[in-house]
DNA sequence: TTGACATGCAAGTAGCGACTTGCCTATGAT
DNA sequence: ATCATAGGCAAGTCGCTACTTGCATGTCAA
């Protein structure tokens, strides 16, 4: 559970799960490239495949393997009680 | 903004937060008492006191000071909307 | 099968962040 | 005035983490 903060914690991170947000079902190509046109992000694939590890291990991201790709999607799940902790909304 | 998300990836501020949530208005020293008891967190005071610098650079928390002591209060406005960022509840 | 494409793995580097350590300031009680 | 209390400041250490680098694996098209 800590580790959804901590992955939240990095600014490419949430912009990737912006970009995920905005878009579903990308593969690590694809969040590359829109990254670097869209949010002026040029990091390495292999940073961003990091990420990407980070991302699914919180469970904030899901993974649809097809052939030589990898698809990923957001998973809002487990960003839906993260703040009610402080917020009394038990 | 970004130093919410830094500020809450730390498993002892977020205990910090516990903390005030449960009783408001504690001084540093009240705070590293409780966190011990309570919490079985032994960490110094400076180590304490540097993690509510943090919290209260990122608007977590308030600051009251009388005399000698300085009272520290949570603050959950910027906890009220950061995860809908990807929820849709803009 | 050969080659190009999409991704994975692993060791190394650099910088940030949590924590320590030691000393200093200031307030208030006696 | 003296002393204990509450807190602040700053340099240094250590570990983690983001990122790099180089190579390996696997899939598909020709």
């Amino acid at each position: 559970m800590g580790d959804v903060f901590k992955a939240l914690a990095d600014p490419t991170r949430r912009t990737i799960l912006d970009e995920l947000a905005d878009r579903d079902d990308q593969t690590l190509f694809e969040i590359c490239s829109r990254l670097l046109t869209k949010h002026r992000l040029d990091s390495t694939r292999q940073a961003i495949s990091q990420h990407l590890d980070v991302l699914e291990a919180a469970g904030l991201i899901d993974v649809r393997r097809e052939g030589r790709y990898k698809f990923h999607s957001i998973n809002r799940a487990p960003l839906e009680h993260i703040a009610d902790r402080w917020l009394g909304r038990s």
